[in-house]
DNA sequence: CAGACGTGGGT
DNA sequence: TACCCAAGTCT
């Protein structure tokens, strides 16, 4: 297939079928469009719009952002998961208001030089932002391609992988780019699904390989499964009044940056079982207990070697926890 | 290269 | 329930 016949085609179908009212398109400056590819990675749409707004509240523009601190910011990206991204994303804005004096790059190798910006939002913000040359490979994009083309084999594979970047220089325009990678990505979002594609709906039906083939459950190639080990966790609970004791989490590591009970090597010898939560990462599973001391033992603790603090249980919310600890911090309260 | 890195939606 | 996997990047 031709560069121009593929494109002609995804961008006739973007224009009818695809999505036009996504809050980072009205307006798609380069900002917005790095705020929201950084929220959208490894997440859904629907999980990240509230939390795209509440950032755009916050934090407007790239010179607010560059002098937020990283508790605000943890606070704000809590639950979203993959916090390294907001991290960098604070350091990206740091970077480019000291480095581009707050302008955006709009070449490849000066993106990929921001703090999480890899090749895929580096295209992402070419097309979105700029409307320039940039092919993207993202989940969706290997499923579609995959399909259509009949690429076997891991897509983590490098191989593989460079396999669907060649394609993706190959057939992507050099106008009309924004509307492109949008179709691209909507195409696979909303039509080449995962599981049940639309392929009735699907405007490279007729070319597909996994349709003639029906191959659609085979491609792309599932990648091998492996069990995920369990893990004990044991934390802290002190209280005083109404306040908490919280411990900023090492970095690196899981929930890095955020505030979090203060997490013990080993259960504590004389201790009180305050609750317990199972919670699945995607590498391990967690199974957490919480202890709570008597009151002459609290001030038995070693010199911390993270930063410690005392929240009133009215600011917790000003505070980034991870996600289960919030969920089990109402039965903590609750209790003596 | 393989593993670390989160959470919630969908089936 | 359990499992897949989502607009990936970093080490």
């Amino acid at each position: 297939m031709q560069t121009k016949d593929f494109a002609t085609t995804v961008l006739s179908w973007q224009k009818q079928h695809g999505r036009h009212d996504l809050p980072w398109q009205q307006p798609a400056t380069p900002y917005r469009v790095l705020v929201s590819e950084i929220m959208l990675q490894q997440t859904q749409v629907t999980t990240v719009i509230p939390y795209f707004q509440r950032w755009m509240d916050t934090f407007p523009t790239l010179e607010t952002l560059a002098q937020a601190s990283e508790d605000e910011v943890m606070a704000l990206w809590q639950g979203l998961g993959y916090y390294s991204r907001a991290r960098n994303l604070r350091k990206a804005a740091q970077y480019l208001v000291q480095e581009f004096n707050g302008k955006f790059p709009n070449n490849l190798d000066e993106l990929l030089s921001i703090p999480g910006v890899g090749p895929y939002t580096a295209g992402a913000i070419r097309s979105f932002a700029f409307n320039d040359y940039g092919p993207i490979v993202d989940g969706n994009v290997k499923r579609f391609f995959c399909r259509l083309f009949g690429i076997e084999g891991d897509t983590t594979r490098s191989a593989v992988n460079k396999q669907l970047w060649n394609k993706a220089a190959d057939l992507t325009p050099s106008h009309n780019n924004r509307h492109f990678a949008q179709g691209l990505l909507d195409i696979g979002a909303t039509l080449c699904t995962p599981a049940n594609p639309d392929c009735a709906r699907c405007p490279f039906r007729s070319q597909c390989f996994a349709y003639k083939h029906n191959m659609q459950k085979e491609l792309p190639t599932p990648k091998a499964k492996k069990k995920v080990p369990v893990r004990k966790s044991h934390f802290l609970l002190q209280r005083s009044g109404h306040s908490i004791q919280l411990e900023k989490r090492p970095q690196p590591g899981i929930w890095a940056a955020l505030w979090c009970l203060p997490e013990l090597s080993e259960a504590p010898a004389s201790a009180q079982l305050a609750a317990e939560f199972e919670h699945t990462f995607s590498h391990f599973k967690m199974r957490a207990s919480i202890w709570s001391l008597s009151q002459s033992e609290q001030v038995a603790e070693e010199a911390p070697h993270n930063p410690q603090c005392w929240v009133e249980q009215a600011d917790v919310a000003d505070y980034g926890l991870p996600s289960p600890i919030k969920k089990v911090l109402p039965k903590l309260w609750e209790q003596d």
